[in-house]
DNA sequence: CGTTCTTGACGAACACCGTTCGTTTGGTAT
DNA sequence: ATACCAAACGAACGGTGTTCGTCAAGAACG
């Protein structure tokens, strides 16, 4: 048996890709999509480009670089409410929950989105509008930038969480173990908590606590 | 130049160790004290401990469980405030500081702490006192759970983003260097507020961040 | 039209990583 | 003295991000 030695001539391929930044980065959000974050490497979005895995340094000096495109690629998908007669929490809050949605739309992209600090034009826009709503609530300059990192750390850190029990869900399992051991004398409150602990989709505890953080932000502004 | 092919004697190195889980958790958090998180693998902390990476599956099954057991550790130093006559707003506040403060004594605990469900004997201590203050704020048992889960989702999110950002801080260059370019015209709330977004230690963001939520707790709880 | 120059593409290698397998070994029970 | 057993571990597998030097194709220029 003989290994075939030579390559499939270059001219097999007709053009090959011209290769973009732009493709790079749908590929890379395709392949997020479907498959894990875990499967998300520079050599396997290189390979899904049929192509190695130097090639990509060409436009993207590392990896965490292509990661941060890839996240404000996706808030670009983000909605920003006019303003209209609503109250400016509930736009705030719209905006918010448009948020979490562009970063649950792939799951693994919430994890990204807390380890680098995202300032990509995407941002910017969205930062306006919720700084917006913040000055028509009466809150300063300080407060509103403070609220602002405040919100956006909430909403990220509840897209992180879901990534990351996504990818490896016997986390969840270890805690009803836990939850199913609670001594009631050592622990009454967990134990009669228990049940509650593991219940809801997570979807209403969320909306639940964005709404509390819109509210706590509130208050601060009113007894300013 | 004749390479030396026996190793020194078994018997050069006195009894070598005895390794214990407890042994092996404290050498990585040493080890995630001094050198960052990326340093921390379970290769190093096995050469940290003058041994190779087998010898540590004899004690944890991966290394994810080994980061768990680390993240429990770390949370037994908590302090839980006894029932005084301060009101259950600032017991809860006490608690949740004292939580951050354990994750940030080691930097990149945080992403741990994200990345997995914390269900040790440390964590579940720490319920109890949540619960116990919710419950006197007048909070029914749902919401009580879903606001222990969302505070301590806040407050580890916290202790990852300075874990992230420590780990390189150029991503706060790149934010700065985002915010002299903005335009006054387009964006002009991120224009006014471009000092206000960076300044501060982000302890007193922080601080402000958990009152807020706090307080916003208390508001459901008041008009449930 | 021929030649130089620039730049994107990429094969190969480096130093890591988590994990597994099979063997060795030291202490204990028989 | 022997048999056993679990801890220790050397070596390897398949993966990772990144770098380096080379190659080819197109542009610019004489």
């Amino acid at each position: 048996m003989e290994v075939p030695r030579k390559v499939v001539s270059r001219r097999a391929r007709p053009a090959k890709a011209p290769l973009s930044q732009q493709q790079i980065v749908a590929t890379a959000l395709e392949l997020l999509a479907s498959e894990g974050l875990h499967r998300v490497s520079l050599r396997q979005v290189a390979a899904a480009l049929d192509t190695g895995p130097a090639s990509l340094y060409v436009y993207f000096p590392s990896l965490t670089e292509l990661q941060a495109t890839m996240l404000d690629t996706a808030l670009q998908q983000v909605r920003l409410p006019k303003r209209k007669g609503t109250s400016w929490q509930a736009r705030l809050r719209s905006i918010l929950l448009s948020y979490r949605e562009a970063l649950m739309k792939h799951p693994g992209l919430g994890l990204i989105a807390i380890s680098t600090i995202p300032s990509g034009p995407s941002s910017v826009r969205i930062w306006e509008a919720i700084l917006d709503a913040l000055a028509e609530g009466g809150l300063d300059m300080d407060r509103a930038a403070w609220a602002l990192d405040q919100l956006l750390l909430h909403v990220t850190a509840i897209a992180a969480e879901q990534s990351a029990q996504g990818t490896h869900a016997e986390g969840v399992a270890q805690l009803q173990q836990t939850l199913a051991r609670i001594s009631p004398s050592e622990h009454p409150r967990v134990h009669a908590a228990r049940r509650a602990l593991v219940s809801g989709n997570g979807r209403s505890r969320q909306d639940w606590g964005i709404t509390a953080l819109i509210e706590g932000v509130a208050v601060t502004a009113r007894e300013s």
